[in-house]
DNA sequence: TCAATAAGATACCAATCGGTATCTTTGCCT
DNA sequence: AGGCAAAGATACCGATTGGTATCTTATTGA
């Protein structure tokens, strides 16, 4: 039989480039045979339903993006070179994305609405572990006497990750790196009065 | 003949808020027509098509939205006054908003792709009008003797607004106002040190 | 070599999409 | 009162939607 898994594999990575671009709703089926190259009939053997297939493509874009961050967060070693890195991480991405159409963690937040539970609890738990990877970041800096003690993990994770998404959203309509370059400035600034 | 004026403002109202929280593309006339208990005959008879009927609703709600923001900080006399007239505005209405879906910036920001350049660029230019607003309130701010000297009006606004916009996002998927009231307090320390 | 089976193609389905042509109703003006 | 024009309702159009039943092709194991 041909390879199951590769052409699964490409569905997966050519609905979730579509998703990602022209929203979840608005791709069909249709488009998504026109980018693969394959039918109707091979898309249903692989998945039970639009919904199953949109669910799969959201996990894989969310994994892309997860391991990109984890990475290069790992390889950094003090709290302010690992902040460094994902600032890197969220400029070079204008230019050189991993996926094309901009966040998908934002993208897929603006459009799920209450039609869509399973999405948007994806969604939603996309968030909590964005949230909890800068917020560990915060926690381990404060352990190792690279964070100031009185620093709440939680709040400033926060208002990180609200100022670099919004700059996304931003910059891409601007079509210009200016506004999340500004953003970075600014958060290297809150980094370094972090930093004990 | 009936109020002509007045079913249009209906229609505009009504399809602006289905626009609003589930998508331009998303929606569609039948929809409209539940919403307003109106016919696809009298829809059409007051817009050419749904690309019209979508610009008039953003054009709506960008109206709605600016109108009360430009109020609000018409009331406030100082620029930190009229900051805070701006958080209240994004802050209160995660609980009684103007318009149901969220920021309508936002929203439209992320949905329209170059297949839709009209909506992309109405939205570019609410963008630009927000910034400029926020813009002008430092510049007046430092011409006030309000606000510092040194302080780059541009990349602020930009700042400011990045911040927002990220965290309505984030509080609109967590359900929870907690993430856009860590944004406002933090927003509320930078406006102390950017005063004179 | 060849049957079994899995992967993919084809052809269809009802429902819905945006849009339009035409009919009916409403209300103002003479 | 009654005609006239505007507003809205009805009924339709072809195209597209998500989905499925069935047919064909390719590959593997005996």
């Amino acid at each position: 039989m041909r390879n199951s898994e590769a052409t699964k594999n490409n569905i997966i990575i050519a609905s979730a480039n579509l998703f990602n671009t022209q929203g979840y709703k608005a791709t069909s089926i249709s488009d998504i045979t026109k980018a693969t190259g394959l039918t109707k009939g091979a898309i249903y053997r692989h998945f039970d339903n639009k919904a199953d297939l949109e669910q799969q493509a959201l996990r894989s874009l969310a994994k892309l993006m997860f391991t990109e961050i984890g990475m290069s967060i790992k390889e950094a070693k003090t709290f302010q070179l690992k902040m460094e890195a994902i600032f890197s991480f969220f400029e070079e991405y204008m230019h050189t994305p991993l996926y094309k159409g901009g966040c998908p963690l934002m993208n897929a937040a603006i459009e799920v609405d209450d039609t869509n539970i399973v999405l948007r609890q994806q969604t939603y738990n996309m968030l909590a572990q964005l949230k909890e990877s800068v917020g560990k970041l915060i926690t381990n800096g404060k352990e190792n006497g690279q964070v100031r003690k009185d620093i709440d993990a939680n709040y400033y994770g926060t208002i990180i990750i609200a100022t670099l998404e919004g700059a996304i959203m931003m910059s891409r309509l601007e079509r210009t790196d200016t506004s999340i370059k500004h953003a970075i400035a600014h958060l290297r600034e809150l980094v370094m009065k972090l930093s004990v």
